[in-house]
DNA sequence: TTACAATCTGTAGTGACTACAGATGCAAGC
DNA sequence: GCTTGCATCTGTAGTCACTACAGATTGTAA
């Protein structure tokens, strides 16, 4: 398996390659060998962890907590507890957000509801909205 | 009622002063009145108006949506179907956002179901991440 | 008058990128 | 071997909606 560069990389992980180069100054990616010019050159260990991160990512995995896990990973046994246990704590959040969320939404419908949409002196929106 | 000091305003609608401050600077709050001194100068209009901007930041509305619901107001006789339809986008992008984060709960649901949290070589979290 | 709190302005930092500018590197065609 | 043109490089600044200072000035109660 031969090095991709990283617009190589880019592409088969869908991760822009300016990310990518964020990822490695803040230091969640390793840094990449180059070649003689200085171009990023990706082995597939490198391949496999941008993978992960961008995963991470897509279920909301703050950066932070892709750290965490990355130096689980990175301690050679990854310790299964702990991997749940941040796995379990962002499912957490998740579900808060969601409810959060679901609170909002009702507001929100009832608002609309009880708008008609002509144009009336008192919008009842706008009436909602100014009651703290 | 006699104006308030910008730490009263800050009391009683529970946005912190600095925000008041760059809500104003960025034009959705009006310019306050100053004191000789300099010191902001807030009146009864405006206390009104700052309790409109923080209960569409509870209920999720970005800035610019603030601003377009704002400048209806603003407009004198507010149209309410105008108001209506920026809160009922708004009400679909909340909607939206329940969606995914509910696809994401049962992914991480599943993930954590699977992992027993004992120390295994091959712990299915990390499994499950690494697939991309 | 003298403390001391409140407020002032302006700048920089947050998270997680994104978007340039301006300088190189590299691979293919001639 | 040289040129063309895309890929990549570094570094800085911008995004959103604030938050956190520093250092100066104002307002107020004892």
């Amino acid at each position: 398996m031969k090095a991709l560069g990283i617009g190589a990389l880019s592409q088969l992980t869908g991760c822009n390659i300016e990310t990518i180069r964020y990822y490695e100054k803040i230091g969640v990616m390793t840094i990449a060998d180059r070649t003689a010019g200085g171009h990023r050159q990706y082995e597939n260990e490198q391949v496999k962890r941008l993978f992960l991160i961008v995963r991470c990512r897509q279920l909301g995995f703050s950066i932070d907590e892709i750290r965490t896990l990355l130096s689980l990973v990175d301690g050679g046994n990854p310790s299964c507890s702990e991997v749940k246990s941040v796995t379990e704590e962002h499912l957490s959040d998740v579900q808060q957000k969601i409810a959060d969320l679901r609170k909002l939404e009702d507001v929100l419908k009832k608002m609309v509801a009880e708008c008609s949409g002509t144009k009336v002196p008192d919008c009842p929106i706008i009436e909602a909205l100014y009651a703290a």
